[in-house]
DNA sequence: TGTAAAATGTTGCAAATGCAACATTTGTTA
DNA sequence: TAACAAATGTTGCATTTGCAACATTTTACA
């Protein structure tokens, strides 16, 4: 994953939040960050601790969007932050740095050292947040609840470049990336294993094709 | 839809494209144009036309991802150009731009004026992006084919401002965007009519409450 | 404008899946 | 380390859904 500021030497990087209007929030555990969050566009940058996306149907449903870990981005141009179903919980004590969007383009950034490194970044992790968004996609278009396995398990040796990986994620968080009922998955699994197209210890898994 | 080069003069235009080292290619109807990309990344823009990108699973259904029209955007950093399943179909004769990544950030082009303005643009349509992926996420993972549509339309009635609508597609293309069975969603859609929620005439679409 | 292609509407049926309700194991923290 | 919370495993059952196979209407274009 970049970094917002990757390659950049910390003066730079004080000079550029500068610029950027750059304003640092620490937060407790369990606290809505988005109830207090002002109307521009912004991009933050979570400078420690990790929170997580929730949203709530109509009937009550809560479904957990994202988690963003310590040195993840996230912001008001890539996200609906206004959306009343939508809170945004932190997981541990979090420290959140803000950057203003308009202040990204003003002149006064665009003479400073590092600035087109500060883009390129910026725009690396816009087009990584499209790919994984993607990614997501191609598995939840997939009909059955095989075949999204089958797709997230691809994805995972594509990443790993070993056909035996572990998942990074509780099996109960798995079926809510995949969008299916958790008991469900777990019994499609054991079909899995039955017709040996896996083998699993744990959250180790094995294709075996 | 944000263009690339929106509000930057023609003749800026022309030197940025130069320094980007932009190539502009123009295809048939019906052609697979990600079978002669070269392996540098890349973003690509639809100066004419429009494409379709489609996947072809390994039981060989057929699925179609997204459709570019004119003024849109496409680019190796935000999709997997070099997947075998995937191919990208010309629906009419096209003319696509493309311009090479790495060369976006080198010193000539941030001295250009309106480098500014076309980075702007850019960080824009990778934003949209990412929103748009949201929005079609925020679908897929509504478990029922009901709550699919309602999810549909309620971000057809965000974008609009009304509660009556037309779908800016065949319902063919919808049951393909929501991926769920068409007639399965046509039967559905009865369902919600009988249930006095929706309204239709042909593509005409009103929420009922 | 005639004809082929695409879109739309309908229905029976088997298969997949959500849901509920558990038991058991593992992990966390006061 | 005791107590509680979270994760995992299992199963019956009703519901939803994909799929197939049509008929009919609309659209595209030669």
């Amino acid at each position: 994953m970049t970094n917002l500021f990757e390659n950049i030497n910390e003066q730079n990087i004080r000079k550029i939040k500068r610029f950027l209007r750059a304003t640092t929030t620490t937060y407790p555990k369990g606290v809505n960050i988005l109830s207090n969050v002002n109307q521009d566009d912004f991009i933050a940058i979570v400078d420690l601790g990790s929170i997580q996306f929730e949203s709530t149907d109509y009937n009550g449903n809560k479904s957990i969007i994202e988690t963003i870990n310590q040195g993840g981005t996230f912001g008001s141009l890539t996200f609906p932050i206004n959306n009343e179903e939508v809170s945004c919980i932190t997981k541990e004590i979090t420290q959140i740095t803000y950057i203003e969007y308009d202040s990204i383009t003003n002149d006064e950034i665009s003479k400073t050292d590092s600035y087109i490194i500060f883009i390129k970044n910026l725009i690396k992790i816009l087009s990584d947040q499209v790919n994984e968004k993607n990614n997501r996609i191609e598995i939840l278009t997939k009909k059955t609840t095989r075949d999204k396995l089958l797709e997230y398990f691809k994805q995972q040796v594509s990443e790993r470049g070993s056909k035996t990986f572990t998942i990074p994620i509780s099996f109960t968080e798995l079926a809510n990336h995949l969008s299916v009922d958790r008991s469900a998955m777990t019994r499609e699994l054991s079909y899995l294993k039955d017709d040996g197209i896996i083998k699993t210890n744990g959250r180790k898994i094995t294709l075996l094709y």
